[in-house]
DNA sequence: GATGAATGAGTATTCATTCAT
DNA sequence: CATGAATGAATACTCATTCAT
């Protein structure tokens, strides 16, 4: 994650990472700047000299989560969907997934901070919703009304169709990969099903 | 919520209600024992004639939750379904949001604690695993086996669709209530569209 | 000093006496609470206990100096004056002399602290100006003006006389008792000796 | 200050420059050594380069204060004294104000620093008895004796008046320069009042 | 049962100082 | 010479917990 970044001394970076991940794993509170110091090798002072306060190292961590990479990463698919590298809401909803999957994967810590310690701080609060409140959900729209223009997907309003699909995607790849990363499903099958069930329901006919 | 609890003093009250409202507010590791005492209108050392330790606080305040409230209303939604009060899966769907809605909203703080705490106290986990994870999903399984025979809905793997129903039903009333509770939805259409599209899928036929 | 007041607990009287003594000593912002714990033979948290931070120890200690002790002295001087117990100005001069002799080599180490600390700390200003500055100066230039009335002392601005008298007067008993209070004066001689230069000057006649 | 001094880099007096106005503000604890390296724009090693330690640089930027300024003043005014510039000894004394009020004008930080600070520290202490107490107070002496000897002052101990001059002066001076620099003083009128109190006293004759 | 003074380990943060570059 | 990253001891202050009253 912060190993790419090239101006970043060793120092900072294994501060970054060992900050990561005992935020994650015990909760920003929970963990105390002197552990950080010593799982990352350096001197308690040391953190400091980078980060003027433990905040500050938490809002270094998770801001460009938000800011880089989620609102780039959904210009893209919009981009592709205008593109029509999607022909029908079931291919983009799968894209949209597999590219979540990745995501989610490689940052698993990350999320589960951000996930854990938003509703606490109120920056971060105001850069979520600016960033993906604002952004993504008016592109997100912009794609529903484009696949209801093309008569795929029926005329209820965007918003509603954006949340059900989007917290059911979400709610299911965060139980999959955040929640219970032990457990073993087949994904390709699962995801499968999943957009079945949103595209046709449950309901038999 | 400890209001009707009957063998307990009303320091203990006192007590739990403001750590329970702390905790929510800012989470269990950021509350000090000084703070709630202060809330509580007690001394520090009262808190710890009662519980032995600020975790003793915690589980206190959320073991009831996922023990007696969780639990006890899935038995009787499952007893309608099979003393035939729901006909239709529909109608159970709607029965079980409903019910939801009510404890979330009647419990916010709670469940904000749980959500928070759960992923770092292992005691909570297992309590929500053996609570939720088993009892509860086996009486879930069975429900949709139900309608399943009644020829109501698809023949797909009945955990596929929990996991799909639960978690779109689940993360639509936490973000309505728990997450975004200033925001005004109109409830019942917005239930109901839910439903539609849970039902009939998002595809246009 | 403090083992007077009565709603000290021993530890309180313990820490104001450690921190008068070595706030004197060392200085305010060279003494670390520690250092003030360990000599008070107390944890630190107590120190914290009883005072909210390191500054509001140090005003406890200083405050009643300069708001209980220097306004009634002077009040009553000045009520004796009026009350003709002191018939002429040398007398008047003699009597305030001894007085802050006494008040001074009882409160060596207070009197280093305000005079150190009052610089740094705009709080101790605005006090030392309030109960000093007002109330004191307005009373000293009645007795200069009631002396002069009498045709005891020449017509100079009262203030001048007062800056004149005063400073003389403090930086004579500053210099013998808190800067080198280990010179050994014969204190009455000397005294007399100011009393008579400030009466009649050095010039011969 | 330092900018007359030949052998010193433009770093060195920017150092000593930054250090003299936070010692005087601060006072010399409080005041850290990144601050002064931030305000005099160079980087923090780059101090303890020139001064070994922080300690160190205080010693520098008092010790000429006392060495070479107190000493040969002092030295110049006897001369005069000798070579009978003064003819009376009021002359001496409104030279001698002058004379200091000219330095404590142009030195105000360097003076706050040194009252400060010598008690605390027993280098300063005995550098400024060497300097002041024995070669001052011996040249003062003889300077009474010449103006006792030409039966202008009263034939009092030398001590005493000098005390009594001496603290009377700088206290004024002090008080109207160091403490209260604020205040608008008509200067040479009361220079003028205060000499004539030294002259002649408050007694009315 | 309730209090709140007392504790001492722990907290985030700052400091003077060092040293490789 | 000058830098500034690095240090680790020290700082003011907080915490959960204990216990005599």
């Amino acid at each position: 994650m912060f190993t790419e970044d090239q101006n970043l001394t060793e120092k900072q970076k294994g501060i970054l990472a060992a900050a990561t991940e005992l935020f994650a794993e015990k909760g920003y509170a929970a963990t105390s700047t002197s552990e950080i110091a010593r799982k990352a090798g350096v001197a308690e002072g040391t953190i400091f000299r980078h980060y003027k306060s433990k905040k500050d190292l938490l809002l270094t961590i998770v801001s460009p989560t938000m800011i880089k990479v989620i609102g780039p990463t959904v210009k893209k698919d919009i981009n592709k969907v205008l593109d029509k590298e999607y022909s029908t809401f079931q291919d983009f909803i799968r894209a949209m997934i597999a590219n979540r999957i990745d995501f989610v994967k490689n940052n698993i810590p990350l999320i589960r901070i951000v996930i854990q310690e938003l509703p606490f701080h109120d920056e971060l609060k105001k850069q979520a919703i600016e960033h993906i409140g604002k952004d993504v959900f008016e592109k997100l729209r912009a794609i529903v009304q484009y696949f209801q223009a093309k008569g795929q997907i029926i005329e209820m309003h965007p918003d509603t169709i954006i949340r059900v699909v989007a917290s059911s995607v979400l709610s299911y790849i965060f139980t999959s990969y955040v929640i219970f990363p032990e457990n073993e499903w087949n994904e390709e099958e699962e995801i499968e099903r999943l957009i079945e069930v949103l595209s046709n329901g449950v309901a038999k006919r």
